[in-house]
DNA sequence: GGCGACAATATTGTATACAATTTTTGATTA
DNA sequence: TAATCAAAAATTGTATACAATATTGTCGCC
């Protein structure tokens, strides 16, 4: 439906999606420069194409355009990642109350795919893809609770998301267990809107404890942020 | 801070900033066509700078790109003016009552300040420029609440409510009575943020009730769409 | 050796040219 | 007259060329 979704789902063959996706998997390190001819020479494409990308790009706050200066991959602050997550407590809990309502044995069957691979990656010992798998986990709810708009926000803010764990995730904690995950297929498969609404909800929390989220505790990245 | 809203405070000089406004004050219908090379010269800019601002508004869902084919404004369907509403729903409550505890006599004067334009400009016969500014009152709020990331939301969402507002408004009923804005300010300065989360939450549901979102209540305004 | 100005280089911003696709038009025929 | 098909026109997609700006390196001077 969406490309940034798609990208998320690693089925987007566009620029912008396999930048996206190296992103994600954090292939490209936050703040890492993303220069038109390279990125052009890389995909075969002129730098056209490679702009328009990047623009859209920076419009999911995936990519910081600096004018005169270039393209970067995003590096959001501390306030930028308490917001990406208050706005996904605000999104998700209803959204999944909503999905609990349009379960279908497809859906299920779609969610429960999705923690199985997100195994298998971590068995195979590629911790991006399984962190990627686990974002498009709460995106295919939020695509099962059928609400375009919404859906669409949350995509962008799980996109974020991805950035954020990259900066501030404290390695000593376990990221995002996959019991939550579990318990909440059960609660949206037995249609029981109030339980995954308050799962999802505890779920988030739960993600956001698992970041350092105290001040100053990310070294300084961007030499000019630090210094001045 | 965002180009989305200096489109709706009328204040970006930019293209894309340009064609938003005039697609806010219901000068360009939805459905209408917006080609490259027209905007180019209108503009006195080359294509290269049309596309870009063109994709900015696709993305903002105030313009719909087909490839091949070019760039009309947005014709949201019912289905998309439920779910905008609906998101707003979700969002704007919960962000009066964040604004309601950031309130200084700066924020309550730029709010007053802003009804008082918009009743100026109906008093001008300029409903247009009246129905942005209303809109602007929401987004001033998502402002002084202060997260960035919502704020871009509600600002798209307001965004798109002009377009749905464009469409769906049933011209019998008085949209957006100052009355409710009126409410809102003084719950606002206040700092009475369960009251305005109330007042936040009936204003919207009103906004919506004025709108005629049944189905197949809209004429097909595309031809093409309706016939093929 | 450090500092500042200026030149050289590299990179982005914009315009234009060409290719691909769609839409229109009009001629031809049943 | 209506339908069909092909050629022409118009429009968008992409690549390239040029202009503007920022960065980097070098030289001279203190």
């Amino acid at each position: 439906m969406e490309d940034a979704a798609d990208a998320l789902a690693g089925t987007s063959t566009t620029v912008a999606g396999r930048i996206a996706l190296a992103i994600h998997e954090h292939r490209i390190a936050p703040g890492a420069k993303l220069g038109e001819d390279d990125l052009g020479e890389i995909f075969g494409v002129s730098r056209t194409v490679v702009r328009t990308a990047l623009q859209r790009l920076a419009h999911d706050r995936l990519v910081t355009i600096q004018r005169n200066r270039g393209a970067f991959v995003a590096q959001p602050g501390l306030r930028e990642a308490r917001e990406v997550f208050e706005a996904r407590a605000l999104l998700e809990p209803r959204t999944a109350r909503s999905a609990a309502q349009r379960m279908t044995p497809d859906s299920i069957a779609l969610l429960q795919a999705h923690i199985t691979a997100e195994h298998d990656a971590l068995d195979q010992g590629d911790p991006g893809r399984a962190l990627r798998l686990s974002g498009l986990f709460h995106i295919e709810i939020a695509r099962i609770a059928d609400q375009a708009t919404i859906f669409g926000f949350i995509t962008q803010l799980v996109a974020q998301s991805s950035l954020i764990i990259a900066l501030y995730w404290q390695r000593r904690t376990a990221l995002c267990e996959s019991h939550a995950h579990h318990a909440l297929i059960r609660a949206l498969a037995d249609g029981d809107g109030d339980q995954a609404e308050e799962l999802m909800k505890g779920h988030l929390l739960d993600l956001v404890s698992s970041l350092d989220l105290r001040p100053k505790a990310t070294p300084p990245i961007n030499l000019r942020d630090a210094l001045t």
